[in-house]
DNA sequence: TCGCTATTTGAATAGACACTCTAATTTGAA
DNA sequence: TTCAAATTAGAGTGTCTATTCAAATAGCGA
């Protein structure tokens, strides 16, 4: 293969960025500080992205595919399935979750472009968990499905931040229970 | 007075700041943006705070002080004080407490002093719900107590989260509406 | 082996940043 | 009014940042 090397540094830089994100937060991921832990000099890192900007996109596209996959069977899934999903997101990769919560908040970079992109997936993803509970409780009108959709979603986040702040939260144990409140009569 | 002036700065500079603040985040947090919207020089600025880390620390303490008003009455109040407490600072405040979770997320600033205070101020918020929670509800055991205290604590940080990402969000509402939560039977 | 291209290097650039310092100015107390 | 202290201005420092670029090197296809 003709470029194999520039591919094995494209995923050294990734990867690199992503445990520098983890360590030190969106303000410590630096160029220098991604090429020295990826063993490159800042020319590489050039070769082979225009900005640094542009590898901070990637890894939030990334995150974005791991917290709902299979956007193709909207349509089919239960609420169940999204909680599980988020749950297994949250779990298996905490820093990924971290830098999403970071710069959803933060607003991320110059342009906006992130934030627009990650606000576009919030949106998605509130419509999916309305759909889905939608189909699981047809005993409630739209507006309840929409208020509880909305709640549940905002609840998720709100442990997922939790669990960054306090690592020895049961973030699964509390998102599953969720799923069972109800509103007291 | 002998240093009228001088604190006039320095009201000045704290202002200007959490406009700055409220604007362009924290990243946007320069000293020159800081002078400029208060209509001084940085000579000014540094004769009245040693650094901006000091300024922007005074803002966070005002932060934690609106969300955790009396903290002397600890241990009277009830869940619906400290839920509506948290709604007016919210709602009065919305980029302090934007400023609150960004800090608290990307852990603030070079020496972690910020990550440090928010965490201990955390770690308060949840004992004093825990303590009004078991006032309000002396039918629970104590690990019931201990669990919906914290799904508490962490399902109000999620909405004021969704709140700055979607200010359509119904923040009172659905905080108001988190009281009245049931496990279902 | 040769040649071409992909890749890497290492130095250089330009701008932003927090912060410092000295000299000028203002101000309040006497 | 006088004067010393408080305050401010404004230029300057050094460090860090993302990014560029010409030149050196490495490695694949023929």
């Amino acid at each position: 293969m003709r470029n194999r090397a520039g591919l094995e540094t494209r995923d050294k830089i990734l990867s690199s960025a992503k445990t520098v994100l983890a360590e030190r937060g969106l303000d410590g991921l630096t160029v220098k500080a991604i090429c020295d832990r990826a063993g490159i000099r800042a020319g590489s890192f050039y070769n082979l992205f225009d900005s640094k900007e542009q590898v901070t996109l990637t890894i939030v596209r990334e995150a974005i595919t791991a917290i709902d996959p299979d956007p193709d069977r909207t349509g089919t899934d239960h609420v169940r399935d999204l909680v599980e999903a988020y749950i297994t997101f949250v779990e298996s990769q905490p820093e990924l979750a971290k830098v999403y919560l970071t710069i959803a908040l933060s607003g991320g970079l110059t342009d906006g472009s992130l934030t627009q992109r990650i606000l576009r997936h919030h949106q998605e993803r509130l419509d999916r968990f309305f759909d889905a509970l939608r189909r699981d409780r047809p005993d409630l009108d739209e507006s309840a499905v929409r208020e509880r959709s909305e709640a549940l979603v905002a609840a998720l986040n709100g442990y997922a931040f939790h669990e960054v702040l306090d690592p020895k939260f049961d973030f699964a144990g509390h998102a599953r229970r969720l799923l069972a409140m109800e509103p007291a009569p």
